[in-house]
DNA sequence: GCCAACGTTGGC
DNA sequence: GCCAACGTTGGC
């Protein structure tokens, strides 16, 4: 199983948002970049990532799972965007923040650190545990 | 609100 | 195919 990390503007889509959609989940469309696009090309049903909010909280405050693979972006006709779809699984006890990751030596070299700007980011497996113990989750 | 970093576009 | 100009994102 491979790890994610899924940003997004709270004032655009936030966790609140991706909680009310439930077991259905929903597209994680409206992405227009090609790195993010092949990352979500090589998920598979079952993965799992972290819900990141930018802007305003810059923290994981969620883990989702890959519910559905790559297919066409409904929100465009362009027939290069595809999107892949993703639920809540459930909400972090405590919100991992951007400071709090930087802070921590062996979080440096995770994407989110070293390339802010790419929405959706693969995470290594120890990234993953560190994250999710700081956040008060088993995953 | 500013600005750095990055991606995309288009002229040559 | 290169690169300047421009637009967007996101942290601060």
């Amino acid at each position: 199983m491979a790890y994610w990390l899924f940003k997004s503007e709270p004032s655009t889509w936030s966790w609140q948002q991706q909680l009310d959609k439930g077991e259905h989940g929903e597209e994680w469309d409206g992405v227009r970049n090609y790195q993010a696009r092949n990352f979500m090309r090589e998920m598979t049903v079952g993965d799992r990532g972290f819900f990141y909010h930018s802007q305003t909280e810059k923290a994981v405050v969620g883990i989702v799972e890959v519910i559905a693979e790559a297919h066409a972006d409904s929100t465009t006709d362009d027939e290069r965007w595809e999107c892949v779809d993703i639920k809540a699984v459930c909400s972090v006890t405590t919100p991992v923040t951007l400071s709090m990751i930087k802070s921590d030596l062996r979080l440096a070299e995770m994407v989110l650190v070293r390339n802010s700007r790419l929405s959706v980011q693969p995470v290594r497996e120890a990234e993953w545990k560190i994250i999710c113990e700081m956040a008060g989750v088993r995953a």
